[in-house]
DNA sequence: GGGAAAGTGGGGACAAGTGGGGTCCCCGGT
DNA sequence: ACCGGGGACCCCACTTGTCCCCACTTTCCC
């Protein structure tokens, strides 16, 4: 299980950190890929099977299927924490997220996303200030 | 069971004390996000799992629930307690929540809230002047 | 009022994060 | 085939933060 928001620096090589916690559940590889909005998503290997096979089952003549699907797959790299848990990040999927120096690392429950801290900002500005609105949309959804 | 109302300190590196009868709950871990109105939210590990299942489970293709998934997650810190029953702080709920050097444990049935003592007075105030309201809109509820 | 449990606080060990340096290997050029 | 450049990875050192342990104080309950 994947938690919590975690400020990480990426080196002048590329390499960033990765959290100490979630180390254990990726000890056995894991992918990295392009997410949604513009941010970078990170599967344990255990995950990212079950999910590629269902993303490789979506119809071919679908317009919106094939693109998402050139979305996830095109860019995927398949990697290993180094002996200091840290992960390289390849450089076009730095550019694709606009991460620069600093990184965010975000935990989110069954996998990793990576985002830069411009626009984790705007993604969160929306509800960061007000909880009464967060309990009505938890209200409605859930 | 939470019940009660309990005022403890936060020490110079962020730890706060859990009070003895809410430890047994707790021993198995627990996870620590924003709560509503300003105040911290603890949850016992095996009330956290299946809120979190819920949350999992909304649809990646709407961009709100996207957005209330990842900041329900990354706000989240999962933490046990120390040797000595107390837990950390993380310094962004302690800022989120307006806790300095005082906190109150509340205890809410299932889950336990964390709040400033400020906040708190300024909540319990409007109960106590506009109680008899409250109770008048919630008879619908109950 | 006395003892035990709970709460509070500080010191120190250890792990995590960060960054630099060095080496091996692949690959392309001579 | 050999040599040189670049990238990936490992190792090491330093800094920072976390967590354990110990000691003291306070509170609660006999």
């Amino acid at each position: 299980m994947f938690l919590g928001r975690h400020a990480h620096a990426v080196d002048a090589k590329g390499r960033m950190a990765v959290p100490a916690r979630f180390r254990d559940a990726l000890a056995d590889g894991l992918v990295l890929t392009r997410g949604i909005d513009r941010c970078l998503a990170l599967y344990p290997m255990a995950a990212w099977r079950p999910l590629a096979e269902k993303i490789d089952a979506l119809p071919i003549s679908d317009p919106d299927a094939r693109t998402f699907r050139r979305l996830v797959f095109a860019e995927a790299v398949d990697l290993t924490l180094d002996t200091q848990g840290r992960i390289l990040l390849p450089p076009e999927l730095r550019a694709y997220a606009g991460i620069d120096r600093d990184a965010l690392v975000v935990g989110v429950h069954t996998s990793v996303e990576i985002w830069s801290p411009e626009r984790w900002a705007s993604v969160s500005a929306a509800l960061d200030d007000d909880g009464a609105e967060v309990a009505q949309r938890l209200a409605s959804l859930i």
